[in-house]
RNA sequence: GUCCCCAUCGUCUAGCCUGGUCCAGGACGACGGCCUUUCACGCCGUUAACAGGGGUUCAAAUCCCCUUGGGGACGCCA
């Protein structure tokens, strides 16, 4: 039997870490079952809803390439649906009309609060038997005793005593249907059969099977998986720095690393840390989820993005690059052509941990010879009279070749110069690598040479001999 | 306050269900080393945990109880 998952986020804000794994490990259930994933956008709520949000969570899910099936169902086209269920619990007395203001319902609270209580509604309306009127809103009559148990895919048996929960609200009083109801209603009709989502969602689980149980609907699977925590071990929250997924592409993290990152975020096969799209599709289940809450460590997500970016191919990484050098700086004058970029990538590949990195590194290799910026320290330190002695003199073995094509070639033909004289590699080694890159931290001499180009390089070299 | 949940290295986790193979394994980090033309990469090594206390048992990280600590939920938000 093919399930259904579905991510059902409510668009009051951007798709945030917790939101993306939830979303992630719901898309792995549903693919390594061969299901459905689906998309519902939780918009009851129309005064902290808004369409930037929406759209923002979907460009998120795309970026992470986890695309819902069809089109995404928006609960705020649905209230005429929800009230024609709310009626059919009117008419099967499982609800009923109550007139309390919330004032009143507030007091209540208190008043269990003070009690030592769990606080909630009274339940005053329940056999009142009022019709619909202005203020008034429906609410459920739950069982007041008795217990809802249900088997949590990840929390295992769980159950709540009946009398903790109060006789929710289904039907605001200006018509709109509330979150349970929603949820249960869309969850039924979209077929949906496997219901991930975050811990804060516990305590609603029964409530929504006491609906399905009203209803006469067979009931979904649940699981909660836990919440993802801030260093402080608080909830995860700005103050923790970036929340939102967009922002670590912003930064430069490639999807597939922090796909990977939350996938192990909670879930765990053996002692494996890197998976493939596919082996993740293959390997999820719910059983290896864990029921602690974790704490988010953007080093280990580093690491992971480094290790992405080195499996990388050049031509994708080099395509992405130019927003990140936008970022960085001016662009006027910079060499961006693809190809030329796609020939700096291999270089930086080992070194960048984020695009934002490379496109730093990347910089050097950009300009030309006359706009290059020369760390002032590395020239007065390493470009001393012998080494510009020695720099000038190995002018001519770079002009020989006719082009830079083989970095093995240039290599070899420097240390042959040197052997003649006796000289150590590390000699010019820190000089010439100051005359090309102006740091003296670059990638390899001769790799570096060859992707500039013979006549960039002995530019270089020149107006550093004239520095 | 009431109810619920959680608890292995600093962090992510394996092991726990089906006690012995665990003086607890892997990974990130940190530290040290090797490699080396710099910086990285890579490789090698070191560091570091069963929250505490009681049981049960020949034997407990694994089962039970209590304590402590952490988290969550209690809305005409979702």
């Amino acid at each position: 039997m093919s399930i259904t998952t579905r991510f059902a986020p409510s668009p009051t804000g951007y798709l945030h870490i917790g939101g993306a794994r939830t979303a992630l490990f719901s898309w792995l259930l549903a693919k390594n079952k061969g299901g459905h994933f689906l998309l519902r956008v939780e918009d009851t709520d129309r005064e902290r809803s808004t369409t930037e949000a929406t759209d923002a969570i979907i460009e998120a899910m795309a970026w992470l390439d986890l695309a819902a099936e069809g089109t995404a169902v928006f609960q705020s086209q649905r209230f005429d649906l929800y009230n024609s269920y709310i009626d059919k619990l009117l008419a099967s007395g499982h609800a009923y009309w109550c007139g309390c203001t919330p004032d009143e319902v507030e007091a209540m609270r208190e008043k269990a609060r003070a009690e030592g209580k769990k606080p909630k509604y009274d339940g005053r309306c329940r056999d009142l038997g009022q019709g619909p009127g202005a203020g008034r809103v429906v609410r459920f009559k739950g069982p007041q005793d008795g217990v809802t148990a249900f088997h949590d895919m990840v929390k295992g048996p769980t159950a709540v005593q009946n009398a903790e929960m109060d006789d929710m609200i289904l039907r605001r009083s200006d018509g709109s249907p509330t979150y349970n109801l929603a949820v249960v209603v869309d969850d039924h009709e979209m077929g949906v059969t496997h219901v991930l989502r975050g811990d804060d969602h516990v305590a609603n689980t029964p409530r929504q099977i006491l609906l399905y149980q009203a209803f006469g609907w067979s009931v979904p699977e649940f699981g909660h998986v836990p919440m993802i925590l801030g260093p402080d071990k608080a909830k995860l929250s700005k103050r923790h720095g970036a929340l939102s997924v967009m922002e670590y592409k912003n930064m430069g993290y490639l999807p597939e690393a922090l796909v990977n990152y939350l996938a192990r975020l909670g879930w765990s096969h053996g002692d494996q840390e890197i998976f493939s799209r596919e082996e993740l599709v293959q390997l999820f289940g719910t059983g290896n989820l864990g029921n602690s809450p974790s704490v988010f460590d953007i080093k280990k997500l580093e690491w992971l993005n480094a290790h992405y970016i080195k499996e990388a191919a050049p031509e994708r990484l080099a395509a992405l690059l130019p927003d990140f050098i936008a970022a960085a700086g001016a662009t006027d004058g910079l060499k961006l052509d693809p190809a030329y970029l796609a020939s700096i990538v291999p270089l930086l590949q080992p070194r960048a941990k984020t695009l934002v990195e490379m496109a730093d590194m990347a910089r050097l290799f950009l300009v030309d010879a006359a706009s290059l910026a020369y760390d002032e320290k590395a020239v007065t330190d390493q470009l001393k009279p012998e080494s510009r002695a020695l720099l000038t003199d190995l002018l001519p073995i770079y002009e020989a070749p006719a082009d830079y094509a083989d970095h093995k070639a240039l290599e070899a033909a420097t240390q042959a110069f040197l052997d003649e004289r006796g000289l150590k590699f590390k000699a010019v080694a820190q000089p010439l690598r100051v005359a090309l890159t102006g740091k003296t931290a670059s990638p390899g001499l001769f790799e570096t040479m060859c992707v500039l180009g013979k006549a960039e390089s002995l530019a270089r070299i020149k107006r550093a001999l004239a520095l």
